[in-house]
DNA sequence: CTTGACCATGGTGTTCACTCCAAAGTTTAT
DNA sequence: ATAAACTTTGGAGTGAACACCATGGTCAAG
């Protein structure tokens, strides 16, 4: 059991970010001290660098928590959480396509540089990015 | 070349959008009229689609705008260019990698939900995704 | 030639995801 | 036992990316 600075720091945020995580229902203590001090086991440290990643592939706070708390209990009926899962498979998918095409644009970018091809007027990131697309279809 | 009302509607943007865009430096209309209005050509209209794209992947305006302006042209020196180019590629693989885990965990998931398996006390998608990640090294 | 739909600029307001106090209680080290 | 380093709650401030005015000029239809 960690108190909150020491989750922090592991997990690479500040405090303030833990507090304010907990009051958007992202993560919460696993109990508390007498004094009311907050205290963390080792998942939590996943649980917020989990978090981070998704931050930086474009999902938002409450995507996450979404994400998160895709649980099949007992109780809970396994259908909603196969269908959200499902539609959160599927919007994974398309952000695939599209940084699979933009990978494949900078390559040719990359490539073409290394060719010494003549300057494009044009942006060849967007040109590129069409051909890719248009690849993957 | 269509006017901004035209552009945003086909861009599926507002107007104070692409004004702050061009505040911004990301676009440009092609041309003004003599009253000042803004005239903008075809092009605009892909480069939006690719801005609001490339948002939903989790690229901030201004990592947008140097994606778009990754240029070669004969002056510019190619080596910067490269080295952008090679440095985005990097950070994009890096996001592929963690949506393909997602989509691997979110399968486990979903697989696991047909096989009406026993209901789990933490987190799936946290333990599948540790698996894939693993399994990506 | 006027009415309604559009556009311009400049400013304020909003949401998200924090960040930074302030004031006060708690723990640890010396 | 006291200073230094933590923690608490509550509230105010910040930057990004817009959204929403107000006021006034512009344009196309009838």
């Amino acid at each position: 059991m960690h108190t909150i600075g020491k989750v922090a720091t592991l997990a690479g945020v500040s405090t303030d970010t833990l507090r304010y995580y907990e009051k958007e229902h992202l993560i919460e203590p696993a109990s508390r001290t007498a004094a009311g001090y907050r205290l963390y086991n080792d998942e939590a440290v996943r649980r917020i660098r989990f978090i981070k990643t998704a931050q930086h592939c474009g999902f938002s706070l409450s995507d996450i928590q979404e994400l998160l708390t895709l649980k099949r209990t007992d109780s809970a009926c396994c259908e909603d959480v196969r269908s959200v899962a499902i539609e959160k498979r599927l919007r994974i998918a398309r952000k695939l396509r599209v940084l699979q095409a933009m990978s494949a644009a900078l390559n040719d970018l990359i490539q073409s540089c290394e060719g010494g091809a003549a300057a494009t007027d044009d942006c060849p990131i967007l040109a590129a990015l069409e051909n890719s697309l248009h690849r993957v279809s």
